[in-house]
DNA sequence: GCGACAG
DNA sequence: ATCTTGTCGC
């Protein structure tokens, strides 16, 4: 899929269209957010377009040391190619399919990429928050934009990153030794509270469990498939 | 004008 | 994001 100038310029009217509807509050406290589902994509191929893009869903019990409550998948041959704060467009259609499959309803989705620490507020979270109306919060290993400082090298210190001036969310150091994480609210959820689920969500690796578990359960199943072919 | 730019 | 084993360092 080609994409020109126009489109570009129509797809950032949609994204701030969308980002009117953005609530930032709270819709749970944290203590009742106990089932917590992390969200991650991969590809067949990254080089070809279109492609297979397939994607995670794994559900854990957070007050139950992780425990796995359900794991869904999806494939979808998606034609959008990677344009950064376009990561939505290339990355929700295979998402929203896997969502679909959930049996169970989980409190909270962590999903790796950007939540508000985006130009027009609609990262990927974001984007996935909105369009569901669940509780959603963004957990990425790069930076996509945002002025901050780096947090010491110290498990869980942080620092305040902000776009435009304002506070959107956190440079979170998950384990000692590792590039920080970038932390922020997709939807239904506050700056505050977004960083406190996520730190209540790491165990011992540097991704929290849930986001750790959906990439880990997809690199099984993407090799598994390729071994087939 | 130039560099930066989630996955 | 993916191709890939061992290896160096905290």
């Amino acid at each position: 899929m080609y994409i020109d100038e126009n489109l570009i310029e129509k797809l950032k009217k949609e994204q701030i269209n969308l980002s009117k509807k953005l609530k930032l509050k709270d819709k749970k406290t944290l203590d009742e957010i106990k089932l917590v589902a992390g969200i991650d994509t991969t590809f067949t191929n990254i080089w070809e377009n279109p492609t297979t893009a397939i994607s995670c869903i794994v559900v854990l019990d957070i007050e139950d040391n992780f425990k796995e409550v359900e794991i869904v998948f999806a494939e979808k041959i998606i034609d959008f190619p990677y344009i950064p704060t376009f990561l939505a467009y290339r990355e929700l259609p295979v998402i929203l399919e896997t969502y679909k499959k959930l049996k169970t309803k989980p409190d909270a989705f962590l999903v790796d990429g950007m939540g508000i620490i985006h130009p027009r507020k609609m990262g990927i979270a974001s984007h996935f928050g909105v369009v569901t109306d669940e509780i959603s919060v963004g957990v990425g290993k790069s930076k996509l934009v945002g002025k901050f400082e780096m947090p010491e090298n110290k498990k869980f210190s942080y620092k305040p990153v902000y776009v435009d001036g304002e506070l959107r969310g956190y440079v979170v150091r998950t384990k000692k030794n590792a590039n920080p994480v970038f932390v922020s609210p997709g939807n239904n959820i506050s700056v505050e509270s977004s960083l406190k689920l996520v730190l209540k969500c790491v165990d011992k690796y540097k991704l929290p469990e849930p986001t750790r578990r959906a990439h880990n359960y997809l690199q099984k199943y993407r090799r598994e498939k390729i071994d087939k072919n």
